[in-house]
RNA sequence: GGGCGCUUAGCUCAGUUGGUUAGAGCGCAGCCUUCACACGGCUGAGGUCAGAGGUUCGAGUCCUCUAGCGCCCACCA
């Protein structure tokens, strides 16, 4: 080999190495504004994405890192592209997960009458057995106080991971623009009657005595026990048997329902029964949810035991008898009265007696007690278990409690809506099915006011009448441009400080509303709703997320959508899967097998974690995958040596473009890759990032081991001046494209060796085209597969006779097909230098045969 | 009860509109301290594609049924 001294044309490090690329290119992008959207450009060169403001509530989930970095993949390759990509983050930081937080972590619990306390500061030792009461102001304090801890926190998981943000629109669900966009938009519903403002049975949780949103209902398997009921009939002789799991409820009982059909009960239809224990006197009902099967085949509906009970309730116009109350606990029951009219009141009273005060399970005990005294429990109970509506943040069942609430109407927009969801286009299409299985089994509007403290008021006061009876049928409401308000502070036109709470004065809607109805306007509040940028960049071109939450916020954010602008908020959905333990397991804090992520990026490095997350497809569950992990560091560690070789072959400035790769194996790798950058480009267009990495990866596999050694001797300066030079094109070009490819996915290390030899970011190069490779076309007559598995026999026979593959090989001979074989002999000399071989000879044959023999030792 | 998805090498997964001999990585085994890379490289073994039936010249791929696993939804007395 010639001595050449070879200079040093670009700046290469000694020893390229992937740790600490993190801290120093997050830097460098910030400093550059890399990432920065430019508001002065036309809606057709943005690319906007809607991303999910993460619930920021202390704990930093693996799950965020593999939703987001999905995202954050197609955000860069559409930079690339020459987009203008608008990828914002916020933090969704109010409800109840923050309050809870808080709670906890300072020992303290909000009282909405105690004044607040300008003086107060929080306690220094949390005791969780005797949480300190503080004002609603003080406990809207604490919340953003640890709000902004936790977002930094989150703020440094992001940027390490290298998510490409334009972190200049950083935004909180709980700041002012936020508040302003939920109340204005609030306001516009109302004005459209969108939103209603009604009492009506709740799903209620009596721990956080809080009403709760079809969307937040989970069920859960409980142990339970039918109860066997006879209801003696009134005017005639007999009963009617009735199994109940729910026998506390026994005074609520407002009718006896059966499945209009039911031969066991047409017959009854119009008498009545009197309810065990309370003496009331309860009509026999028909209707058609009754199921024959169940039980007894009839039911004992009560006010209100389950949603069933609500519908029947609604349907057939009965009485209500409320025993539970806000807090769980049973209410007073007068049994002289109206509500409760028992046939011995005495009696039903004494029943009653001890109920008072109690909770569900105290209640059911002794009411069972009572029943099996009186001998109207037929038997013993029957355990079961059978599902049971939670409150998903929740611990004890929900109760169904009448309360005012408002309502977005989404039941009359049914049809609508599920037509938005057949518009949209769904990746992986599949996920459409849990969209349109949520909106056809909606059961009740949309219900978005919480009995809460630290989220979004409701914008609205109402008057107080002379009597002091609230008028809740004509809010007063603050004009458009006085928003954000808060009508517990600020004032309803035309009236003063003092009226407030009095008789003809007024007085603020106490609650806030639901999380998910502000973080269904994330489009409008990251695009500025109201400015000039929202034109450009709504509806937003893609909405990234996680399937858990596509009856949540994909659906809200549809509705809101699709009432304020007759429109979808956004053209595609990515959803991503679950993250699952090492084990395949769903992760969960009580399982104790939740992963935080930081170490993780700490360990294998952000390029390593995101070639994981990158590998996991659309919807696919994915499990935390270390050795995956190790694999993604392999590869950019390569990617750090192949990009030292190349350009230490390359002379500073040299001028290379594809004019210059003249050899037919050269043209081939060039014409492969360009096929690659095709399949890459149209992937990523699909949102197929997972492809694009898996044959980029190949692709990149087989240039380092197989061209980069077939071409190396030409790169050194061995051969003619155009062999040389075509060599040297064709690693360039080859280099060049590959870095840009898996810009996208390891943004870390391409950026360290695009460094290399570029001033500027390859974030912002332009993304890779067949074009500029010279626009070459892979061909049947390719020669560079048969000359890689020339290679490989080579190799193969130099492993199984355990010699070094440097060992030196006598005697080459190559059958090739006469279409492959000019084109072997040509790469002959490529073939001689990577393998060591002394003679080669190519001979025509059918098919390709290599015959090896190795020099003696 | 309704629906969706999955089932391919020991493990994790690819396999585009049906087309020679089913792919990758990990793990495993063997070899090589080769001048980009020992934070490495090379080579190899390993699969009746969950089961049954059907369509077709041809099925991992399309159709039907069955089984197992996971998930979503449901008016769960």
């Amino acid at each position: 080999m010639p001595d050449l001294p070879t200079p040093t044309p670009y700046s290469v490090p000694e020893k390229p190495t992937v740790d600490g690329l993190e801290a120093a290119w997050t830097r460098r992008w910030d400093q550059d504004g890399t990432y920065r959207f430019d508001p002065e450009t036309t809606r057709e060169d943005v690319f906007s994405i809607d991303t999910p403001p993460p619930t920021v509530s202390g704990e930093l989930h693996i799950g965020h890192v593999f939703s987001y970095t999905q995202g954050d993949v197609v955000a860069r390759f559409w930079r690339m592209r020459g987009k203008n990509v608008f990828y914002p983050l916020g933090w969704d930081d109010n409800g109840v997960p923050t309050e809870r937080r808080v709670e906890n972590y300072y020992g303290v619990r909000c009282d909405p009458s105690l004044p607040f306390d300008p003086h107060f500061s929080a306690p220094e030792q949390p005791d969780d057995k005797k949480k300190v009461s503080i004002a609603r102001g003080n406990f809207v304090e604490l919340c953003e106080e640890l709000t902004r801890v936790d977002e930094e926190a989150f703020k440094h998981l992001f940027r390490s991971l290298g998510q490409s943000v334009d972190w200049s629109t950083e935004y909180t669900t709980v700041g002012r623009f936020a508040r302003g966009v939920s109340q204005r938009a609030f306001l516009n519903m109302l004005a459209r009657d969108d939103v209603y403002l009604r009492v009506a049975p709740t799903l209620w949780d009596v721990d956080f005595k809080m009403a709760v949103s079809q969307a937040e209902l989970e069920d859960r398997e409980q142990p339970s026990a039918y109860h066997r009921l006879s209801f003696a009939r009134v005017g005639s002789e007999g009963a009617i048997e009735v199994d109940t799991t729910r026998p506390e409820l026994l005074a609520s009982c407002v009718a006896v329902v059966a499945h209009p059909e039911d031969p066991r009960f047409t017959d009854l239809f119009g008498t009545s029964v009197l309810t065990p224990l309370f003496g009331i006197e309860v009509p026999v009902v028909a209707h058609e949810l009754a199921d024959p099967d169940k039980g007894t085949g009839a039911a004992m509906i009560c006010t209100f035991g389950d949603t069933t009970d609500v519908t029947w309730w609604r349907e057939l116009a009965l009485p209500t008898r409320t025993l539970i109350g806000r807090d769980g606990r049973f209410l007073p029951a007068d049994f002289t009265t109206e509500e409760f009219p028992s046939r011995a009141p005495g009696l039903a009273a004494s029943h009653y007696a001890g109920l008072e005060g109690r909770n569900v399970k105290q209640a059911r005990a002794a009411v069972v007690e009572a029943l099996r005294v009186e001998g109207s429990l037929l038997g013993e109970p029957r355990e079961i278990t059978h599902p049971v509506k939670f409150y998903e943040k929740g611990e004890r069942p929900l109760e169904i409690v009448a309360s005012r609430q408002w309502f977005v109407r989404t039941l009359e927009h049914r049809e609508e809506l599920l037509a938005r969801g057949e518009e949209l286009n769904w990746v992986p299409d599949f996920m459409r099915h849990r969209y349109r299985t949520w909106v056809e089994g909606l059961n009740t509007d949309w219900n978005i006011s919480r009995q809460r403290y630290f989220g979004v008021p409701f914008p609205v006061w109402y008057p107080i009448d002379a009597e002091g009876e609230i008028d809740f049928g004509s809010p007063l409401l603050p004009s458009l441009d006085r928003l954000p308000i808060d009508p517990s502070s600020d004032l309803p036109e035309g009236y003063q400080a003092t009226q407030r709470d009095r008789p003809l004065g007024f007085s603020a809607d106490p609650d806030i509303m639901d999380t998910w109805a502000t973080s269904s306007l994330s489009p409008q509040i990251a695009g500025r709703w109201g400015t000039e940028l929202f034109e450009r960049v709504f509806p937003m071109d893609l909405r990234l997320q996680a399937h858990e939450i596509i009856r949540t916020w994909l659906f809200a954010t549809v509705v809101r959508s699709h009432l304020e602008f007759d429109s979808l908020p956004f053209e595609n959905a990515l959803i991503s899967g679950w993250i699952l333990d090492p084990n395949r397991k769903k992760m969960s804090k009580s399982k104790g097998n939740v992963v935080t992520p930081l170490p993780l990026i700490e360990n294998h490095g952000a390029d390593a974690v995101r070639y994981w997350a990158a590998s996991g497809r659309p919807g696919t569950d994915t499990a935390i995958d270390e050795g995956q992990m190790k694999i993604g560091r392999r590869l950019a560690i390569k990617m750090l040596n192949a990009s030292k070789f190349v350009l230490g072959r390359l002379d500073a400035g040299e001028e290379l473009n594809a004019g210059d790769v003249t050899l037919p194996l050269d043209q081939d790798l060039l014409a492969l890759l360009g096929d690659l950058i095709d399949e890459a480009t149209a992937a990523f267009e699909k949102y197929d990032y997972a492809r694009v990495l898996e044959r980029a990866e190949s692709f990149f596999w087989s240039f380092c081991d197989n061209y980069v050694e077939l071409a190396k001797a030409r790169a050194y300066g061995e051969g003619s001046e155009e062999e040389t030079r075509s060599a040297r094109a064709t690693l360039f070009l080859t280099l060049s494209a590959l870095q840009r490819i898996f810009a996208p996915i390891q943004p870390f290390v391409t950026e360290e060796v695009w460094s290399w030899w570029h001033d500027s970011s390859i974030h912002l190069a332009p993304w890779p085209t067949r074009d500029e490779l010279g626009n070459l076309r892979s061909h049947p007559g390719s020669i560079f597969q048969p000359v890689c598995e020339v290679l490989e026999a080579i190799r193969r026979e130099k492993s199984s006779a355990k010699v070094s593959q440097r060992a030196e090989v006598a005697d080459l001979v190559i059958a090739a097909p006469q279409e492959y074989a000019d084109a072997v002999s040509a790469s002959a000399a490529d073939l001689q230098a990577a393998g060591n071989v002394t003679l080669i000879s190519v001979v025509v044959a059918n098919e390709l045969a290599v015959s090896v023999t190795l020099a003696p030792a």
